[in-house]
DNA sequence: CCACATACCTAGTAATGCTAGGTATGGATG
DNA sequence: CATCCATACCTAGCATTACTAGGTATGTGG
C-alpha cells in the first residue's frame, strides 16, 4: 500500500520521459525492485486522476506495426509537483524514521 | 497523510512504555519534530482499532487528584506486529527512494 | 488456431485518516 | 468567584484512494 505516496511515485516514473500506462507499470515494478507491483486499475485511474490535475498530458500513438498506446508525459505543472513531492516524502520519511528508525544518514 | 503508517507510530509511540491517548498525540508531535500534529479524532479511533486488534490493552486509572485516564500499552501481539511494521516501512521507504531519491546512506 | 502478453478502461468496494461536533474536569487569571 | 484555556475523552459521517473484478481488443508465439 503507497497510500498518498502512489502520485509522486507516477510523476517520478515518468521524470525521465514520456510512456504509456503499461510501461508506467512495468518501471515502477523494475525500479522498486518488484516491491510495488501495481495493478492496472491501480495507475490507470491515476494517471487520468494527474491528467486531470494538469499535471500530465497525453496523447494517442498508432504506429503502423502496433497497438494503440496512450503516452503520458510530465507537465510544468507536473515537474513542479514532483518537486514539491520529493520534499513532502523526504520530511515525512524522517519523522516516520524517527520513530520507526534504523536508517540514520549524516546531514 | 500517514496513510497506512499510522499504525504503526502509535505502536512506536508505545514502545518505550504505557501511556494515554492525549499523551501519545503529544508524543508523536515531539517525536516526528512538529511533523505530525495529529487531531484527537484520528489518534483515539486508531487506539480503539488497534485494542481490538490485540495489539494494545488499556485499563481505566482515576488518580486522587487528577482526571480519569485511559492508559495503553504494547500487548505481546503488538510488539511483534510494530516488529512486522518496522520491516514493511524498512522495504516501503527504500523501494519509495528509488524514485524520489536523494537519500542514499551506507549499506 | 489458440493461448498469452500487451494495452486500455471502469464501476464498485474497503480502508482509513480527518472534520466537526460533543462532554467534562482541573488549573490559571482576572 | 467567574471565566477561559488546556487537558482528556468520545463518535458519526466525510473524502480520498488504492484495489478488486470485471470488460474489450490486438499482436505474437506455439
Amino acid at each position: 500500500m503507497l497510500k498518498g505516496h502512489l502520485d509522486a511515485i507516477v510523476l517520478a516514473a515518468l521524470e525521465a520521459g514520456p510512456a504509456h500506462g503499461y510501461a508506467v507499470i512495468e518501471t515502477i515494478r523494475a525500479r522498486s525492485g518488484q516491491t510495488f507491483d501495481l495493478p492496472e486499475g491501480t495507475i490507470y485511474p491515476a494517471l487520468h486522476r494527474l491528467e486531470q490535475a494538469g499535471l500530465l498530458s497525453s496523447s494517442w500513438t498508432t504506429p503502423p506495426s502496433g497497438r494503440r498506446r496512450r503516452v503520458y508525459s510530465l507537465t510544468k505543472a507536473g515537474a513542479a509537483a514532483l518537486a514539491r513531492r520529493r520534499k513532502d516524502w523526504t520530511r515525512f520519511a524522517g519523522a516516520v524514521d524517527s520513530f520507526l528508525g534504523g536508517r540514520a544518514w549524516p546531514a
